[in-house]
DNA sequence: GTCTATAACCGGATAGAC
DNA sequence: GTCTATCCGGTTATAGAC
């Protein structure tokens, strides 16, 4: 099943031979497994017996490695944050709107299709007011958030591409994007009950930039 | 508190007198009570206990009306899902794709404002993988997805818009209403830690309708 | 229909042997 | 660092008086 195959992943590699490596690999088990488990069933919904047995360890063994359950969480969504804001790159190295725009919206379209765990549970951590990761929102996501709207502006202001507000564009390319791995499930139903195929996928992708591209005055030329 | 609105409203109106009165009324309390307590915390980590408790009854009372968490938890997904199909009302009376489509973004809009909390508990539902509704999405959401997707379908053939992938149009109006909804927080915390206004608000509105209608290339007039 | 008390169960965390 | 057995607090659901 590919919910193990992470774990499995994690579990091939290298023996660990030093108390420090062990722990790495052990912490980094746990947290792949937990990760899938907080996407499927909240952090409430979740028990540490669950996570244990898909990591493969006793439950006790992950209480050795994390102190407490939400101690693991918090530990998830930091690493989820920044893999989050590591898709920000394309969007930064041009100053062309149209390949950054496209190339930001690329990177968080993959993220979705190939860590949709992490999207899941950043998700669920929003809807309910972020109780564990606030400080994080206002410590990261804020800067980077004024500094990229900033740019945008400046693009409107130059003429490069339509007056459109910033912060409504964002959150559209947010949202589209994480839809991919959040609402997957729908997806596959109104998709025939079966997942989008990796050029349904691509084609989605396409799609996606296409209306964007065109909805801030950026005319694309591939083909429909 | 915004929190208890709901259930204040409830209680004011009219004493019901017959048997039959008294159960709806309470059945309505309780909903209202559990779908704000689930849109918090999800299905497992909501407890018999604090709906009673916002519904203002005692717990046993809860049990009498509703046989198991899981029964209410479904009554509140049935509603919801109405709801939810009652706003692509304005989609289906015209046959213009530019009114179509505004007015259809714009009610999905004002439904995420309003009813947030239904937008949370179906997501969630939609993240777990819809283990409780999944039969309602076959039964209720495909057909009317098939049928819509057809209608802008027919509207691109006759060249009355973009060539656009209805399907990835439909989950890009999805994902951004309902990000309004479902990322309130976030959004409160890049807009200076306080929720959108009403101005800002309808600015959205506007300017999603203003992204999409040209995403898919339909002019669209009104003022930046 | 309403409500107090409780049965039956489950989950997070730990003790302590290996 | 690993693991079994266990404690303790909390949760669903019901019994049974009013």
């Amino acid at each position: 099943m590919s919910d193990t195959r992470q774990v499995m992943k994690i579990k091939q590699q290298s023996k660990p031979t030093g108390k420090r490596a062990i722990r790495e690999t052990n912490e980094r088990l746990i947290m792949a497994a937990a990760e899938q488990e907080f996407a499927q069933s909240g952090f409430k919904g979740t028990t540490t017996e669950a996570i244990a047995r898909r990591a493969g360890v006793p439950k006790a063994n992950l209480h050795y490695y994390f102190s407490t359950k939400e101690a693991l969480y918090h530990r998830i969504m930091e690493d989820v944050c920044e893999h989050w804001l590591a898709a920000a790159k394309p969007f930064d190295e041009t100053d062309d709107p149209k390949t950054a725009l496209c190339g930001y919206i690329t990177a968080k379209m993959d993220q979705a299709r190939n860590r949709p765990f992490g999207s899941r549970v950043w998700a669920m951590e929003m809807i309910r007011g972020a109780p564990v990761i606030d400080d994080y929102l206002h410590s990261a996501l804020k800067p980077w958030f004024i500094e990229r709207t900033a740019k945008l502006n400046g693009w409107i202001k130059a003429g490069k591409m339509s007056p459109v507000d910033p912060q409504t564009l964002f959150f559209m390319i947010w949202a589209t994007t994480q839809h991919y791995a959040d609402f997957d499930h729908q997806i596959s139903v109104l998709n025939d009950d079966s997942p989008l195929s990796d050029e349904q996928f691509t084609r989605a992708k396409d799609q996606v930039c296409k209306i964007i591209l065109n909805g801030v005055g950026l005319k694309l030329l591939s083909a429909p």
